[in-house]
DNA sequence: CCATTCATTTAGATCGATCTAAGGTCAGTA
DNA sequence: TACTGACCTTAGATCGATCTAAATGAATGG
């Protein structure tokens, strides 16, 4: 044994070229074997593997890299692993891109722009096969300059920056709007409307206001300025609000939430309150699976999180070149309706 | 442009000797510069600085992998990021691991055998500096026996395999059972109590019922078998088991379930009973953000997540030989008492 | 029996960085 | 003048794989 390890405990590496010597080949044939090439003989595949078995041979990965300029990593850069949502996007990108070999792995930015500049960078540096990134709140167009020029296969998610010339896949907010402007005020025949919670430079919170609040007006319903107003996207932070808001006066009678977590808070709020404001119908987006669970149950739009990560995962391999099969347009979203709304 | 790019759109890298040569300068220069080293004159850093931004120069990791036989990458492999407990364990692990430099990666096995194996073995291939892997349900010891011959420093979290002979963290199971345990008999007195939930396979399921069942008999409380079996630990199937067993008789009047996710599915289920059913005392495991925002809001023991992390992220460190600092022992668990066990 | 084809194997260059051991400059000192 | 040490810089070997173009040997065909 002491031949074979130096430096204390750590064993001498391994190479392709031991496992060649040790069988009379070349390095190249064993190199061969290992990327299962049809160029190699069964037997000689064999032995090799065989060999490689017994010498403890491990592939460097690191090595090949350089030598072929790719990489199989796959970074997915996301703001908040701790959202049920975009947690539930990142199996549909994994699913599609890791059925294809590529070693798909999360980067968490905090929505900390240093966090995520760091992180890009370090993709970037490693020569990353592709990037999908949901850029952190505070992104401006200039973040992503770098990545651009870099030739990194990138695609945006969820958020949109403006002046970014990156594909971007992300929820249908147009639809959302419309969706829930037209359950509450049609289904429902609410009077006085409200989109509560976001972050106000959060894109989809933007885009789903600006078509929600032209549909609430179109139907004759009036909107409730003081409700709208953005809160961060939390349970917590959303009842707090509710609560407050309700001390001062009756709420609307009905209001899109920002995402189900908003919803949670909302509903909770609102249960302690008076019994009119028990009344008020309330709408949560994202349909997440313990929605159901709610006490009320709550009322979502379903916005089909997988899928919405596959499609995102197959532009992203248009992006790289590959041949790509299936749907490249995000789901439709669609009312799922319960409790808190009045529905049940 | 036409010299600098070669087939089709893609320009030809930058290297360092590039950086060098235009400035007559040696690679080495460069690279000490690139690397921030004392060593060189700070007028030769900042012109070495500016050439690099001129020339569109990006450092090559893998080469610098391979010369190094180092890589800045840490992998956290985990079963399930949507489970909240462990995305907050996540945020500990970062910290204390992003503050040194290294690239914290999440890399998702969905609880299946084959993906933790290919994830395992291309973080070995790769040469990361450390892994922290929360085990699939089904994994065995010779599972590990491969990453530990590899050398690669490595911490299992959460889920203890028997006969692994790698350092271990984990919340302190048995506090958390007799925890349950004391809170369900001594301060309300419950008469007939069963642990609710939770794979048969997990060890921390294995661990607290242990204790709990120990602590529950020397407090002279009755155990309550068939409410105890193993279910799936979601919201979901813990409403669909709690309601059947619910139809079929009624409940005991103390339940620690095995995560405020199970927690909450139990419940909705009570509170859809009949009203003794609602009076049964509810306790979850693990004290997520949500829980005192549910209805009735739910009682968990706490186990501090994000502090878990770091302690694991301090851990691996010290399997890397570097030098640490802070505690390296899991936080203790305490019971955040709330409505669903009576408390409120 | 030689030319041709096919399947398999290989030597040597190469990817882009870091490391080692040594070299050059220059001010201060004997 | 020669020596010393501090400071900065460098040539050349090296990490471990893949790629290119060519070699080898066996089988086939005329």
């Amino acid at each position: 044994m002491r031949e074979a390890r130096e430096r204390g405990d750590r064993v001498r590496r391994v190479r392709m070229i031991d496992v060649a010597n040790s069988l009379g080949l070349s390095r190249a044939t064993v190199s061969l074997v290992m990327r299962d090439s049809p160029l190699v003989s069964a037997a000689t595949r064999t032995a090799v593997l065989a060999e490689a078995e017994r010498l403890g041979y491990i592939y460097n990965q690191a090595a090949a890299n350089l030598r072929t300029q790719r990489n199989d990593l796959v970074g997915l850069v996301m703001p908040d692993v701790m959202n049920p949502f975009v947690a539930e996007v990142s199996l549909g990108v994994q699913e599609v891109l890791g059925e294809l070999g590529f070693f798909v792995v999360i980067a968490n930015t905090v929505d900390r722009l240093d966090l995520q500049r760091q992180i890009l960078q370090s993709l970037v540096e490693h020569r990353a096969a592709g990037v999908v990134s949901i850029p952190a709140l505070t992104s401006a167009a200039d973040h992503f300059t770098g990545l651009r020029r870099s030739g990194l296969p990138t695609v945006l998610l969820l958020r949109h920056i403006d002046g970014v010339e990156l594909p971007f896949v992300g929820t249908d907010e147009v639809a959302i709007g419309r969706l829930g402007a037209e359950h509450l005020t049609t289904v429902h025949g609410c009077r006085r409307v409200a989109y509560f919670g976001g972050d106000p430079l959060a894109s989809p919170r933007v885009r789903r206001l600006d078509s929600f609040r032209r549909a609430v007006g179109e139907a004759g319903a009036d909107w409730d300025a003081t409700w709208s107003e953005p809160v961060e996207a939390t349970a917590e932070a959303a009842y707090r609000r509710a609560a407050e808001l309700l001390a001062a006066g009756p709420p609307p009678d009905g209001l899109l939430c920002h995402s189900d977590n908003v919803a949670y808070g909302v509903a909770r709020a609102l249960r302690l309150g008076t019994p009119d404001a028990a009344s008020c119908a309330v709408l949560g987006i994202d349909d997440l699976r313990q929605s159901a669970m709610w006490n009320p149950s709550i009322s979502s739009i379903a916005t089909e999180p997988v899928e919405l990560g596959r499609v995102c995962g197959r532009v992203l391999l248009g992006e790289m070149g590959m041949p790509v099969e299936g749907s490249r347009t995000p789901p439709r979203p669609e009312v799922h309706a319960r409790a808190s709304c009045g529905c049940h």
